[in-house]
DNA sequence: ATGTCC
C-alpha cells in the first residue's frame, strides 16, 4: 500500500495498487488534489482509478465536509449480481437476445409504481424511468459462473444477471438543482447538506430498486426466477460518526460480497470483501477500470461496418447488444484494463478475495436506436 | 452520469 506522510491538516492518502499496475497519471493528480480539499481526512485509490470529471473515479474519500461533486451525478450508481434459477443446457442465446428486447422500455409502470410503494418511496420519487439501463458503462449483462472457489455461493454454469445501473436523470438533477455552492462542499448541519442529504438518499433507494427492476424484467423475458447474490453501492455518502464518506467508483463492502464488473472482453468476479484494512475506508473497487477514455477509443476502432460486427461478438462466443455505434466502440473491452489484474491487486492487500469468475454471454446496452 | 453538448 502506498502511503502519503501524514501531518496535521494533511490527509492520509492510502493507495492499493502494486509498482506494476498502471495507473494514469492525470488521474493520480486528482487523487492528490482531492487530498488538499479542507477538512479532508483520508483518501483511498483503487487500482481502477482513472480520471473523472470532478475527481478521480475509483476512490474513496473521507471528510469533515460534504462535497457533492466526489459522488457525481449517478447518486447511488452500484453493481447488482442475481443468480438466475435458468439451466444453461435452456439457454438459447440468440433467442434470449430477442427477448431481452423489453429492457428498452423499463420495468412495466404498474410494476414499477409497485415496487416504489414496496420500498416505501411512494410519493416521495417517481416512478418514470426505473427499470431503465442508461448509457456510459451502465448495462445488464448475463453471464454464466465459470470457475468457483471453495465458500462460494455460485456454481460452476450457474447463469446470473450482473447490472450496473444508478438513479438515472434523478442523481444528475439534484447535482444540478443545488446550484453552483456545492463546489466549495457543504458543512454538515447546514441547510444546504440537509436538503442535499435528503435527496441524496432518495436516489440512492431509487437506483438500488432501478437495479432489482433491471434485472426482474430480464429475468422474466427469460423465464427464469431470480435471487439477489449482492448489490453494492459505488457513488455515494454515508456518514460516518462526525465524517463523511464518499464514494466514486468505489464498492462498498458493507455486505461482505462485491460484484466487480469486467468488460466485453474479459470476465467478472465475485468477491469476498472482509473489511480487515482500515485504510482502505470499507471499499473496494467495482470494475477493471478505463484505460482509455471515450474520445480516445474513436482513435482506435473504426466505424466500418466490420469492426462494428467485431464488437458484437465477443470472444466467449457471446453478443453486445447496443444499436449506439458510437457508445459501442466507446465500450470496447479494448477500453478496459485488465480486471484480473485489480483482482490481484485487491487480493495482494487483503481487501478482496476472489469466489467466482463469470463469463459474460450477452451483454445489454440498448437495442433501440439512440 | 444526463430523454446531455456539438
Amino acid at each position: 500500500m502506498g502511503t502519503s506522510p501524514s501531518q496535521s491538516g494533511i490527509a492520509r492518502l492510502c493507495t492499493f495498487y502494486r509498482r506494476e499496475t498502471w495507473i494514469e497519471g492525470r488521474a493520480e493528480d486528482q487523487l492528490t488534489d482531492v487530498s488538499r480539499f479542507p477538512g479532508m481526512q483520508a483518501v483511498a485509490g483503487f487500482p481502477d482509478l482513472h480520471p473523472g470529471r470532478f475527481g478521480p473515479v475509483g476512490a474513496a474519500f473521507l471528510a469533515d465536509r460534504i462535497w457533492p461533486q466526489l459522488v457525481g451525478p449517478d447518486i447511488g450508481c452500484g453493481m447488482a449480481l442475481f443468480r438466475l434459477d435458468l439451466p444453461r443446457h435452456r439457454l438459447k442465446l440468440d433467442k434470449a437476445v430477442r427477448r431481452l428486447a423489453v429492457l428498452d422500455a423499463g420495468a412495466a409502470p404498474e410494476r414499477a409504481v409497485q415496487a416504489l410503494a414496496a420500498a416505501g418511496l411512494a410519493g416521495r420519487i417517481g416512478a418514470a424511468g426505473l427499470g431503465t439501463i442508461g448509457g456510459g458503462n451502465h448495462f445488464c449483462e448475463l453471464q454464466v459462473v465459470a470457475q468457483a472457489e471453495p465458500g462460494s455461493p455460485l456454481a460452476v454454469g450457474t447463469l446470473c444477471l450482473l447490472v450496473h445501473s444508478g438513479s438515472r436523470s434523478l442523481g444528475a438533477r439534484v447535482l444540478e438543482g443545488i446550484g453552483q455552492d456545492w463546489r466549495q462542499g457543504f458543512a454538515p448541519g447546514s441547510a444546504a447538506a440537509r436538503d442535499y442529504l435528503a435527496l441524496h438518499d432518495l436516489a440512492e433507494a431509487w437506483a438500488r430498486l432501478n437495479r432489482r427492476l433491471i434485472a426482474e424484467t430480464a429475468a422474466e423475458a427469460l423465464g427464469a426466477d431470480l435471487d439477489l447474490v449482492c448489490d453494492a453501492v459505488h457513488n455515494h455518502l454515508i456518514r460516518q460518526g462526525d465524517l463523511w464518506l464518499h464514494r466514486k467508483g468505489a464498492a462498498s463492502v458493507a455486505g461482505g460480497l462485491v460484484p466487480l464488473a469486467g468488460s466485453r472482453e474479459a470476465e467478472s468476479y465475485l468477491l469476498a470483501t472482509p473489511d480487515a484494512v482500515p485504510e482502505a475506508l470499507a471499499s473496494v473497487s467495482h470494475g477493471a477500470g478505463r484505460r482509455y477514455d471515450r474520445s480516445a477509443m474513436h482513435g482506435r476502432i473504426a466505424k466500418t461496418r466490420s469492426d462494428l460486427a467485431a464488437l458484437s461478438r465477443t470472444r466467449f462466443g457471446g453478443r453486445v447488444v447496443c444499436a449506439d455505434r458510437d457508445l459501442l466502440i466507446e465500450e470496447a473491452g479494448a477500453a478496459y484494463k485488465s480486471p484480473a489484474m485489480v483482482v490481484a491487486d485487491l487480493d495482494h492487500f487483503g481487501l478482496a478475495r476472489r469466489l467466482a469468475v463469470l463469463e459474460p454471454l450477452i451483454t445489454w446496452k440498448t437495442g433501440g436506436l439512440a
